[in-house]
DNA sequence: CTCGAGTGCTAGCTATAGCTAGCATGATGC
DNA sequence: GCATCATGCTAGCTATAGCTAGCACTCGAG
């Protein structure tokens, strides 16, 4: 995922939101030159300022970060990520959602692996 | 989760990894004098240089980002986006893991209104 | 003692994230 | 026509992320 493609999507999301580029920015809380610019892909945001967008537009944050490359998707972290950062599961239901999805992906490497 | 605080968990990870500064910011591909500074919390890194350092340290990145408060603890539906967008799960798997991640809510749910 | 290697750090620099001030355009109402 | 509002954007600025050059210190070997 390219820093355009990043831009791409945060237009794309704010469109079909109906929203203007200025509204979207006083709701992120950026100016909206500054949002402008990170549309048409001069401007690399921050994480911060992705997560303010991300809210703004009502994604999870861990969603924009994986389309910005800040989360990788060949080695589960966005799941592991959710996982990890989600207040409503105890630590016992983390350790087995997590341990639950490394299986499913050894598996699927050895199904891979047997073709 | 306050900058100066990644810092020290960084720090701290390293001298449990019993590995010099200099070694570690070899490894993770930033010079020795900003990790110094970052480990101090006198600069506040940006979420591809703790990336960095966390494949350095063998720690996952979203761990690391949930350290320094670039990931949160409350967005729950994350885990269903990150589910549904990953691209190693057959459609089956995907479909257990949301099962059982929703019965953990459900049962999680149950628990606090008993209280 | 000196020298070399290792350690962590300081000072000052460059590039850029993110901003403000303001522009150009279009639509609407008087 | 003008004025006002909304839209998206440009130019130039400030603050700081991240860097290089080099310092101070410790330790061990000769």
């Amino acid at each position: 995922m390219q820093s355009s493609d990043i831009g791409a999507f945060i237009k794309g999301l704010r469109e079909n939101a109906r929203i203007s580029l200025r509204q979207l920015a006083e709701q992120a809380n950026i100016s909206n030159p500054y949002l402008s610019q990170i549309e048409r892909g001069l401007r690399k945001p921050s994480a911060e300022v992705l997560a303010q967008i991300a809210a703004a537009l009502r994604v999870s944050t861990p969603a924009m970060y994986l389309k910005a490359g800040l989360l990788g998707t060949d080695d589960g972290e966005g799941v592991l990520a959710a996982i990890a950062g989600d207040q409503q599961l105890t630590v016992a239901q983390k350790q087995s959602l997590t341990q639950i999805y490394e299986t499913f992906i050894r598996e699927n490497a050895r199904e891979k692996s047997d073709d």
